[in-house]
DNA sequence: ATATCATTTCGTTAAGTAACGAATTGATAG
DNA sequence: CTATCAATTCGTTACTTAACGAAATGATAT
């Protein structure tokens, strides 16, 4: 008990999977946006995605070549409904939380198929104000 | 912002860690009581007590040669109200933290200059009923 | 079947961390 | 002022972990 505690919130301890938790409160997203997104490596988004599951915080779902994660809407593990409500009460104003939430804005406006075959360099150089309004 | 939820949740994601604030749940200790329960080197608790604090979730406080420590009673970081809360919240039936707690009950029926001079050694060998009564 | 593409797993490297004993600091007591 | 005692800091060792590129896996599409 202790230890899923411990489990949870390692997980929750690293500002790249707390980037991707906050990426996914928008709702669900495939591996190769949220890797767009934070731009690293495919391999390290992918096990700290694993590292995410496994302590009980997201849900995989995969779909042809893709797989989406979103965040947990059950009680995977004893504490990981505590810690999402936790981090999805925190952290709203936090610039880099907000670029990557603008970032994903200008991931969206592309086919998926794009993003995941060119990552970044899908994106428009130029991110018009038309495009990708702000949330507020 | 992202980096001191990151302290804080690191500061919560270990064992030992954990085990001190649930310990200090029940009101402030002395670092020598803290030391006896976890039964580790007086170093390695100093340690984490002073990780503790910069997370912002304990207060320190001097008297004479001991130092005592509680856990923050005001927003000492951004969030650690909030981690104290769902620590507070959670593992109240670990085995391992009732344990602690047992393990307190007897330290604290010994005068405080005795456990700091000799540590478990000072606690009787015999744990009667009689003292150290479970809290239900 | 083969090729292709997205994701994961493997293996490695560099950085971080928990633990300890030893040495230091700070505060009382003689 | 010296000794003593609690706590902290220092320096070391062993372990964990985040990152990457390369190789393996799983799933379409040709």
């Amino acid at each position: 008990m202790l230890e899923t505690f411990e489990t949870v919130a390692k997980a929750v301890a690293d500002p790249s999977r707390l980037r991707i938790l906050k990426l996914l409160e928008g709702g669900e997203l495939c591996v190769c946006q949220i890797t767009t997104v934070l731009d690293l490596a495919a391999a390290t988004v992918s096990k700290h995605l694993a590292l995410l599951k496994t302590a009980g915080l997201l849900q995989q779902r995969r779909e042809g070549k893709w797989v989406y994660y979103r965040l947990a809407d059950r009680a995977l593990t004893p504490h990981a409904p505590a810690f999402l409500s936790l981090v999805a009460a925190a952290l709203t104003g936090d610039p880099t939380i907000a670029a990557d939430r603008a970032l994903l804005a200008r991931v969206n406006a592309v086919p998926l198929a794009r993003i995941c075959a060119q990552g970044r360099s899908a994106l428009q150089d130029d991110p018009s104000p038309l495009c990708c309004g702000s949330a507020s």
